[in-house]
DNA sequence: ATAGGAGCTTTATACTATAAAGCTTTGAAA
DNA sequence: TTTCAAAGCTTTATAGTATAAAGCTCCTAT
């Protein structure tokens, strides 16, 4: 059973999403996020806190045309949980 | 965004286990689905509460050598509802 | 100067999962 | 024969989490 576990904080709908993007592209933004997955600002802003506190991804700000630019990538240890999260559920869903 | 929705009654780690199970086998106990799955006694009647209350499964109680027995099969709802979810997870999952 | 919007963050509320306590029946021992 | 323990749950309380609302800062246009 205890293969069967499921990392919680990537399980999360949203968070999922974010992940899978992230984990297809490497390096994107807040805003093409929030529009890709739907999400108001505060949810998005709350999800990828957890995320980088988790040290799944980076999140870093800077300056673009004098407004605030926030990218996100998925560090290597948030590729790898992935992964793994994938295997777990692969082996959760069985033979179904 | 829409075909993303993953249906967070079957989402959550547990119920998405005792689906599974059900899924293969049709019909099981409340003992098999506790110990298979590690539960504690509330937290196994709780999932299944709502479960049931959502039509996914049903639930019968019998008496079996003067001990409630409680078996649980997944309805054709259920059965279609899972399947629905597999594709949503596979979708969102996508190339990954 | 100030009004409005972009780009977030922080706080509050409402929901949900887990754990603890309780309930009922049976069976065995005192 | 009453009482003690155990099986088999259900209900209630608590603690954690997601979503929504309000707030903050910087910029640009008026």
């Amino acid at each position: 059973m205890t293969s069967l576990e499921l990392n919680k904080l990537i399980h999360e709908p949203s968070r999922l999403k974010i992940i899978v993007q992230l984990y297809a592209v490497e390096r994107t933004d807040f805003l093409y996020l929030k529009r890709q997955l739907g999400l108001t600002w505060g949810n998005l802003s709350v999800h990828l806190s957890k995320l980088e506190k988790a040290g799944y991804i980076e999140i870093k700000k800077s300056i673009v045309n004098k407004k605030t630019h926030t990218s996100v990538h998925l560090t290597s240890s948030g590729r790898i949980t992935f992964e793994e999260y994938r295997k777990s559920l692969k082996r959760v869903l069985g033979e179904t």
